[in-house]
DNA sequence: GGCAGCCTGGTT
DNA sequence: AACCAGGCTGCC
């Protein structure tokens, strides 16, 4: 193996004779690394070489995730270029013109990986409640401020989140098995009818752009 | 735009 | 038994 890319939730593991294998774990998917590779849900195994007995393991049970092969990591790229917007950790790329165009919901932007690459429900709702914008404001109807802001804070919640081993709810794991810690750090998303931290009142819950949606109706405008 | 559908497993 | 879920694609 010669080295990892990535953007967004896409993952390129880029091998020495310059081919590709891009991992999408959706939304159950593990990669794990490992002694024992694991009893189910196993899908490919790889040995690693200079590893011991150690092997990698692409583990999905809900089976939404896959692996993509390119010839040439260039093509990869370039496809990522094509059909991913910038990465949602990258500062200075934030596209916040783009973010106030259309009039769909601000929720559903912020979901479109086309638009800004690695944003997910759970983020999505904790970016808008971090930024107080309702999720089901259009897009055309934010201020450039507003567009920056929640960009902002998608891209500080995801960065704290990822340092603390990622949002484990329920399939999420470190490669070593353990969950990540970043779940007591959720304000939002999947608290409906728990008080806001910000002003006490119960949370709201529905469905926006096809996905579980909480926020504040006081706190979020 | 929304929404069904892909799959399995956990919860109500 | 029915419903729900962290993602994404493709169809209306």
């Amino acid at each position: 193996m010669a080295s990892l890319e990535r953007r967004g939730k896409q993952l390129g593991i880029v091998v020495d004779d310059g081919r590709a294998l891009v991992v999408q774990l959706g939304m159950s998917g593990q990669l794990l690394v490992m002694h024992e590779a694991p009893a189910t849900h196993r899908h490919v195994t790889w040995s690693l070489s200079g590893r011991g007995a150690e092997v990698l393991v692409f583990r999905d049970p809900r089976r939404f995730g896959g692996i993509v092969p390119h010839g040439r990591v260039q093509a990869m790229l370039d496809r990522w270029e094509r059909e991913l917007g910038p990465d949602g950790l990258d500062t200075a790329r934030a596209p916040v013109e783009r973010l106030c165009r259309g009039a769909r919901h601000v929720k559903a932007a912020l979901l479109d990986q086309s638009l800004v690459a690695g944003i997910g429900n759970i983020y999505a709702d904790e970016a808008l409640h971090a930024a107080g914008i309702r999720p089901s404001r259009r897009c055309n109807r934010l201020t450039h401020d507003e567009a920056a802001r929640v960009l902002e804070e998608a891209r500080r919640i995801m960065r704290r989140s990822v340092s603390q081993g990622g949002t484990s709810l329920r399939d999420h794991v470190l490669p070593q098995g353990d969950p990540g810690a970043a779940r007591r750090l959720i304000q939002a998303y999947g608290r409906t009818g728990l008080p806001c931290h910000g002003c006490g009142l119960p949370l709201k819950g529905g469905r926006i752009a096809g996905r579980a949606t909480t926020w504040c109706t006081k706190c979020q405008r």
